[in-house]
DNA sequence: TTATTATATAGCTAAAAGCTATGGACTTTG
DNA sequence: CAAAGTCCATAGCTTTTAGCTATATAATAA
């Protein structure tokens, strides 16, 4: 059985008409019903009943599908993994990176290396933790930056920094509190909280948890950088990570740590078995001495 | 990628040379250079980089393999299937069997099957129960007998029948027992146990670790049918099931069996997947009545 | 140096995969 | 019920792919 008698038994046995395969497929009609024909003549059995202009899939095209439409969906992988090597290229950074970092941070610190490396590329996209780590494992991209990221298979990870966990805020709110303020000084306040739970959302709620505080929110927003512009056009107050906080953008925000200090882990990530390169060694390091956490 | 082109790069990824790869493919080796070399142009990146007349696989080349490398086994398993698929026939009964029934009980009921019935056909092996498993899955045989079976997945039981297991013995040994023995009277006799501890062999020791019996046993028989002809030729005594007990071979055998009964099931096994057919059916029921336990 | 082995190229043939055109069988619709 | 639409199959053609032999070239082994 050849691949393309794969392909088209399984575009047929989906969707159920030889025609249909045919439109789905790009290919003329008879095209699919002549290799289905020579495909069912080499296997010397029927794949499909033709019964008044409808195809009934035989026992054994049920028994064969439960395994083509494996190998299919690993040719279809391949197909993809085939492109990103297509699209590599020694000279391309190709870098991925969670929002709270790619926003602002990443997109400065990736400005000040091409201004000092004139001739670099960047494919640079942010995108949610589970998907980064798949185009990394897929040879999509070759890097990619998360805070407090959860261990996951064939992923390594290499710290870039620490930050923590700040209250912003513009309206003198905390002006007479000391430097660290404690999680329960927030409550009363209006409160703009993060949507999606993420490993710094756990570890806020963790302890929240262990000081049972709590705040009702009035405003939830989809990413840290919303809640702090949120903030920065006087919705409230809200909680994020530092990195954020010391972004330019609407409002004039002032920030305060907590007492102790919630912290978090910076990480770059790639995939075990690619080693990083010198090129991207050398960019690492770059982020390493630029960033301001 | 086509098939043929994801073939023939396993193949000389895997034995190192283009020469090697045309030789195991029975293929002439410039059309494996010719193929290699069209699928690098339409890749856009080089395989293997060729140095002095070898070939050293590129780092695209080691993260291909490692999908192609599955797709391949897959593509294997399926031509198996289909093999399978392709002898398939109606008129055949395909079954295979431990050596517990296999060498003596279902050959001869499967005589008087084939002799009530005569244009049956029977594609009878005995095989070790988890190759038998795997050959009923891989659709290589429709239906499989053994005894006491352990649960797996996609394999469908059917009870035909229970024996048990039974002490046999020629020299009198036993004559002035009563009709059930205790696992302790069988100590310090002359015993021949079994090697390979299937199910079997597990309610055996079960028993005698709940009795504290222990044998100490001079011959170890690789199965029932050989144990059984060991004590024919006059070795000493031995536990075997009752089927083997009754059959025919050399010596004038003895059997009683235990108080209470140790007993197990006999169980006739299809693919969960694939319905016995009416044939089947039929001659299931012909063995439940024709087999003596 | 010579023989052996590996790869690549050239030139050919056969098989496979694609196309358009067309006809027959069944379904849907006016 | 007739017309239109949908579906599959066949015929006849072209392009691409996969195979062959013969042969050249470079490296390795004897």
């Amino acid at each position: 059985m050849k691949l393309r008698q794969i392909e088209i038994f399984n575009e047929v046995y989906v969707i159920g008409s030889i025609s249909g395969a045919a439109r789905s497929l790009n290919i003329a009609q008879p095209t699919v019903s002549k290799i289905l024909k020579h495909t069912e003549d080499k296997l010397g059995f029927l794949l499909f009943q033709r019964s008044r202009g409808r195809l009934i899939a035989s026992s054994e095209a049920n028994v064969l599908y439960k395994e083509t439409k494996n190998i299919f969906r690993q040719i279809v992988k391949l197909q993809n993994t085939v492109d990103n090597l297509k699209n590599w290229d020694a000279g391309k950074f190709r870098i991925v990176s969670v929002a709270a970092l790619g926003l602002e941070v990443l997109p400065k610190v990736i400005q000040q290396y091409r201004a000092k490396f004139k001739e670099t590329q960047f494919i640079y996209q942010t995108d949610h933790f589970n998907n980064m780590v798949k185009s990394i494992l897929d040879y999509e991209k070759d890097l990619g930056f998360a805070l407090n990221p959860p261990r996951r298979e064939g992923i390594k990870e290499i710290p870039i920094g620490e930050g923590e966990l700040v209250c912003i805020y513009q309206n003198n709110e905390f002006d007479n509190f000391p430097d660290r303020l404690k999680l329960s000084d927030l409550e009363g306040f209006d409160f703009v909280s993060i949507e999606s739970s993420g490993p710094l959302g756990d570890i806020l709620s963790e302890r929240m948890i262990g000081e049972s505080s709590n705040f009702n929110s009035k405003i939830i927003a989809q990413t840290y950088f919303v809640a702090r512009n949120m903030v920065g056009f006087g919705c409230g107050i809200a909680i994020v990570d530092s990195l954020t906080a010391k972004s330019e953008g609407p409002g004039n925000l002032k920030f305060k740590g907590f007492q102790p200090p919630i912290k978090f882990t910076i990480k770059a990530l790639h995939a075990e078995e690619r080693p990083l390169s010198e090129v991207y060694q050398h960019f690492l390091s770059f982020i390493k001495s630029n960033i301001q956490f």
